[in-house]
DNA sequence: GCCAACGTTGGC
DNA sequence: GCCAACGTTGGC
């Protein structure tokens, strides 16, 4: 079992509109590390959902539904090859009671080497199973 | 609105 | 291969 954490901006697809929908694909990552998280995915791989820009705050736990395959948004070029861009399908699996703010996993000692604090730009990491667990039970009380 | 971080592009 | 210029992300 992995754990992750994925990024959106609520202005361009939120939590919100995931749960109504009840699955989410998870495509336009355009960036080489993220896409190789995307790729280390495995079935029932838990992803911690956060909302970047005007949410800052961890709002819900996904599972991974189906795993990496060629991104349908990036279709390959007249040159034939194929796409180099994945996509995952999620699905929500709970809301949290109370969203983990950006400030709270700061001042959290034991989230002071989190990813989402060290590299602050890639959309798509890995979350460590400590930290996860802090963040979900942060997230559940 | 600004800026830090950082990835990409293109000239050399 | 180096690096300056530039674009994007995302927090403040």
């Amino acid at each position: 079992m992995n754990y992750w954490l994925v990024k959106s901006e609520p202005d361009a697809y939120s939590w919100d509109r995931f749960v109504r929908e009840g699955r989410a694909i998870w495509d336009g990552v355009r960036n080489y590390q993220a896409r190789n998280n995307l790729n280390a995915m495995r079935k029932d791989d838990q992803v911690l959902f956060y909302h970047s820009v005007t949410g800052m705050a961890v709002v819900g736990l996904a599972l991974v539904d189906r795993e990496a395959y060629p991104d349908p948004t990036d279709p390959p070029a007249a040159n034939g090859k194929p796409t180099p861009w994945v996509v995952v399908e999620l699905i929500p699996e709970i809301a949290f009671a109370r969203p983990v703010t950006l400030a709270q996993i700061k001042a959290e000692p034991l989230l002071g080497n989190i990813s989402l604090i060290r590299q602050s730009r890639l959309s798509v990491m890995p979350v460590k199973p400590d930290e996860f667990e802090l963040i979900l039970a942060m997230g559940l009380q």
